[in-house]
This record gives structure tokens, C-alpha cells and sequence, in this order.
RNA sequence: GGCCCGUUCGUCUAGGGGUUAGGACGCCAGGUUUUCAUCCUGGUAACACGGGUUCAAAUCCCGUACGGGCUGCCA
């Protein structure tokens, strides 16, 4: 395959949903593949909707997934600017060629006379109004008014639009790399505008002419686009570059986790999983979101979830690096169904990535996390906390709420080994044990454990008699790594003192209540 | 309503005329472990339905049902 120039095009219009993500991901991909390019444009043409900061989001989004952007607003690249509303001047200039050769045509009708023609339409029975060859020329436009009408409309200051006059009796075929030959009959097509009051173009016109300009080769977008696509193929037309339109690939929908309909920013609140990247701090709690970031998942779990949420490799191979799925990705191994957003997969992917990684990477991740807390431990006691619990947490802060009792010694006793394991008779023996380790030198795993067992057996007591005991009074609950690697890790001093704290609590809870 | 797309275990999916319909997540059971987790072994569970075509259909064709998308001077 020839170079493959691609582009991801979002629009700014808040935080960059996980839909998009994966569209961005599979551009990417296509592109490292080929040893192509991935570019980013922003198509902010509808100033209404525009909204400080997504496109700094976006940016940050594909950086914290380590999709780097070849070229864009702010990376610069040949075919720039790569900001639509840059690039408007542009836009006018094709739409008025569009008008001369005869497959555009100026529009007078008003938002609101178009409103109200649906309302009528409405009324009347079925929601059927479209803009099109058999409407248009009982609307106001040019084809339908008197020529110095128009004239005279043009040289006002009425605004107007201009839409694309789409042929009469004509089949437009698609060929979709996903979903194969998809056919429209033009006749259903409605006159879509493609230049605004505003002067700025709609998305079906500026999308073409910018991927003309930029050479784009392929173009892979989310399903919701195939419907316009006629309109798209037959703009390529007008506009005389149909032998070098790019090829297209509709993806499919990413649905919501349970029940039906593609996954919205709604049910990340609602189900407490995250459908963006990276939390969003809008005006409202109601529009603020937290992302996969916030959650605890690593970006390389992410993409690796992302990535097979429509897509596979055809073998059973699970685990792709970013690099991994450059090599092994393509576009006719995309599914044709929605995908259904499984949280429980994700978790899976992430569980995988945190033992998967070494522990002084694990260590400078966690490390913010256990300072926000209130603790600063060195980084050989960090390296170790996390090498021991990796194997224990599926999201980040798992380190914390499983693993707190490394650092405080504040603990939350389990009432329940305490009520089973805490008898009066062996309150002695928990002394002496305590007492043992007082002075045991070196203070180490293989030791603690020998001089523990080897007193549990001089009195005849069994493993689940001692243990129980021990961990709860060490760490407070009998989940956990190895006690006596936490021993270790906790060193002597503190081990007394919990032992002290951890017996004495634990007299009280037993104690009857008065 | 119209147009378009889709449909294999609960979920993500492999398989595209002849397979015991395979894998992964989840779930269940067993093993390992002082505990928890990891890990290992096993189990549960699917071709939406109806017609064709064919010696043979999960696979090809048509229809039905169900689901989804689009139907904006939004993208």
C-alpha cells in the first residue's frame, strides 16, 4: 500500500468521548502501518457549539495514549492550517465554483421558515419534509426565484446559504472497506447546505475539500457518517475529483454496557465507568467527567481494550502493544456490529498491564497517589509495596484502599478474625511472640517466619490459630502479600509497636459490651 | 414514517459451504497458597426466525423479526 494519509477529525465541542478515541486509534494505526501519516484536524466550523479547551483535551488525549500526531494545529505540517475556521476563506471559494458549474444553488429560506415548513409537514401526517429536486423549487431559492429576484436577494444583506444541487434517477454506490457496496438512489438524497449564513461550510463541504487539499487516502469514521456519505461521493464529483477521492471505512458503534444504543456521556455517571480519556471539568458538576485516566487505568490498557472493541487480529493473541497492533492491524479485520462497552474486559486489560510492569515504574505512579495521603516512603520501600501488591489491585488506587496499611498504622481491625482467632488462652503465646521478635536480628522474612512457626509448634498451635492473628494485628485485614515480607518491609520498630496496638485492640473488641 | 447498516456463548470475538462451532472476559468447580490475589486444570454457555439454492448451509440468496444509525444553516 502506498503511504496512507490520514486524518483524525474531531470537533471541539467539549471532552473527545472513547467512540472517537478508538476512531483516532484505528487512523493511527492505518497510518504507522503503512508508514503513513496521521494527521489531526479540528472542524470547529459551528462557532456555536465551540468550546474552550477541548482541543487542548484532545491533544492531551492522544499524548496520554502516546498516538503522536504527525501533522496538526500546533505541529505544523505542509497542508495547513489545520484548523477549519482557519481555513474559511477556502471554503467560499469551491462553494461559489460549485455554483458556477451549475451543482450548487443559493438559498433564501430562513432557519426559522424551514422550522416551520417541518412543523407543517408534520402536521400534516408523516415528518417527511426534505430539501430536495421535488421541494426545492417551491422553496426560495435561485432555482426557483426570478433571476433579478436573486440578484437583487445576493446584493442585500439577506443572508443565505448555499446548498449542493444533487442529480435526479442517479445510483451512487459506495464502496466501504468495512461494510462492502453500500447504494443510494440519489432521489432520496435531500440538498444538503454546505455553506452557512455565516460563511462558514458545513462539515459535508469542508470535509472534502480539506481532504482533497491535505491528500487524504483514507477516510475512517464512525458509522453515524455512512448515511451522508452519497452526499459526499457526489460532492467529489461536482467538485471534479472523484479519480482521487480517498477510499472510506465505517466503524462500528461503540453501545452502551447494558441494554442498546451507542454508549453516551450519561452512562459513565450513571454506572460509575468512565467514557473518556481524561476527567473533563465543565461549567457544571452535571458536565464534568471522569476519565479512564482518573480511574486508574493505564493508557497502554486502554488502547489494548480500545483497540479490540470492533477489531481483532484474527489470531487469539490478546496482548498488543501500541507498537505490537501497528503491526498487526488492518481495516479489513474491523467489524460490522456494534461493540458493547465491557467494563469487567477492561479491568482484565488493566490487572495484566500493572503486573506486567516493572516495580519502579509501578512505584513512580503510585507515588503521588500515597503522598496525597500524607506519606513520603522512600523509593526501595515503594519499589517493594508494589512489587508485593501488583499481583492484588486491578485499578491504581486499588495500591491505596488495599494497601494503606503499609503506611498508616491506623488500621481497621476485621471484627470477624478478631471474634473467631482472639482467645483468652493464647493471649500468653501472642506475648511471647512479640517478645521473640523484639530482638530478633537480622529482622527478615525467612527468620520471622522460623522463629513464628517454630514457637507455634512448641505449643502446639496450628497455622490458622497464629496467622489470622498476626496479619490483622499487622495489616488489619487477612488479605494480603506474604506477612512476613511485610514484616520485613515494615522493619522491627514498627511490627512492636503494631503488635502492642494490634493485641490490646483487640482485648477491647472482645471485650463484652456493657 | 423514509433511507441505510447490523445480528455466532451474558460480553468481546474466530470461523465465510462438510469443524466435537475455537479463544478471551465474566461466572462456577478443583488445584497451588498460612490468607487474599496471581497462576494452573476443568466446567457453564452461542450460529435471531422462516423460506430457498445445494448431496451438504452458522457460512450463499430472499423475506421476517429485533437492534442500531441518519433524517439540522451539528459534527
Amino acid at each position: 500500500m502506498e503511504k496512507p494519509r490520514v486524518r483524525f477529525a474531531p470537533s471541539p465541542t467539549g471532552a473527545l468521548h472513547i467512540g472517537g478515541v478508538r476512531t483516532a486509534l484505528y487512523n493511527y494505526l492505518l497510518a504507522k502501518r503503512f508508514n503513513g501519516t496521521f494527521i489531526l484536524r479540528i472542524e470547529d466550523t459551528d462557532q456555536t457549539r465551540y468550546v474552550p479547551g477541548a482541543e487542548k483535551y484532545i491533544i492531551d488525549s492522544l499524548e496520554w495514549l502516546g498516538l503522536s500526531i504527525d501533522e496538526g494545529p500546533g505541529q505544523g505540517g505542509e497542508y495547513g492550517p489545520y484548523r477549519q475556521s482557519e481555513r474559511k476563506a477556502l471554503y467560499g471559494k469551491y462553494a461559489q465554483q460549485l455554483i458556477d458549474n451549475g451543482h450548487a444553488y443559493y438559498a433564501f429560506d430562513t432557519p426559522d421558515e424551514l422550522d416551520k415548513r417541518r412543523e407543517e409537514e408534520k402536521e400534516k401526517g408523516k415528518h417527511s419534509f426534505k430539501y430536495d429536486a421535488g421541494m426545492r423549487m417551491s422553496m426560495r431559492n435561485s432555482l426557483s426565484l426570478p433571476a433579478a429576484e436573486v440578484e437583487q436577494l445576493l446584493s442585500s444583506e439577506a443572508p443565505y446559504a448555499i446548498r449542493l444541487k444533487i442529480p435526479t434517477d442517479e445510483v451512487v454506490l459506495i464502496n466501504d472497506i468495512v461494510r462492502g457496496e453500500v447504494r443510494f438512489q440519489s432521489n432520496e438524497l435531500d440538498d444538503k447546505i454546505i455553506l452557512k449564513g455565516d460563511g462558514m461550510p458545513t462539515y459535508h463541504l469542508a470535509n472534502i475539500v480539506d481532504d482533497h487539499l491535505m491528500k487524504i487516502s483514507h477516510v475512517i469514521r464512525g458509522e453515524e457518517w455512512l448515511p451522508s456519505t452519497a452526499h459526499h461521493i457526489l460532492l467529489y464529483r461536482a467538485l471534479g475529483w472523484e479519480e482521487t477521492m480517498p477510499v472510506f471505512a465505517h466503524l462500528p458503534l461503540i453501545l452502551k454496557p447494558n441494554g442498546k444504543g451507542k454508549l453516551s456521556k450519561r452512562d459513565g455517571d450513571k454506572l460509575g465507568i468512565p467514557v473518556f480519556p481524561l476527567s473533563w471539568e465543565g461549567a457544571t458538576e452535571e458536565e464534568s467527567f471522569k476519565g479512564f485516566r482518573e480511574f486508574g487505568f493505564l493508557p497502554q490498557a486502554a488502547l489494548n481494550f480500545l483497540a479490540f472493541l470492533g477489531w481483532n487480529p484474527g489470531t487469539e493473541q490478546e496482548m498488543f502493544s501500541l507498537t505490537e497492533l501497528c503491526e498487526a492491524f488492518s481495516l479489513e479485520k474491523i467489524g460490522k456490529a456494534g461493540a458493547r462497552f465491557d467494563i469487567d474486559k477492561a479491568k482484565w486489560f488493566n490487572q495484566q498491564y500493572i503486573i506486567a510492569q516493572n516495580n519502579a515504574t509501578l512505584a513512580e505512579m503510585v507515588r503521588p497517589m500515597i503522598a496525597a495521603k500524607g506519606f513520603s516512603p522512600n523509593t526501595a520501600f515503594l519499589q517493594t509495596f508494589c512489587g508485593m501488591m501488583k499481583e492484588r489491585v486491578t485499578l491504581l488506587p486499588d495500591f491505596w484502599t488495599a494497601g494503606y496499611y503499609f503506611f498508616s498504622n491506623e488500621l481497621e481491625y476485621d471484627a470477624k478474625t478478631v471474634r473467631k482467632k482472639w482467645k483468652p488462652e493464647n493471649k500468653a503465646f501472642f506475648a511471647e511472640i512479640k517478645q521473640l521478635l523484639a530482638s530478633l536480628d537480622p529482622f527478615e522474612a525467612a527468620n520471622i517466619k522460623t522463629t513464628i512457626v517454630g514457637h507455634m509448634e512448641a505449643n502446639e498451635l496450628g497455622f490458622g490459630d497464629v496467622l489470622p492473628i498476626v496479619r490483622v494485628a499487622v495489616s488489619g485485614t487477612v488479605k494480603g502479600p506474604d506477612i512476613f515480607e511485610i514484616m520485613e518491609l515494615l522493619g522491627r520498630e514498627e511490627i512492636q509497636v503494631r503488635l502492642a496496638k494490634g493485641f490490646a485492640t483487640f482485648d477491647e473488641m472482645k471485650a463484652p459490651s456493657a
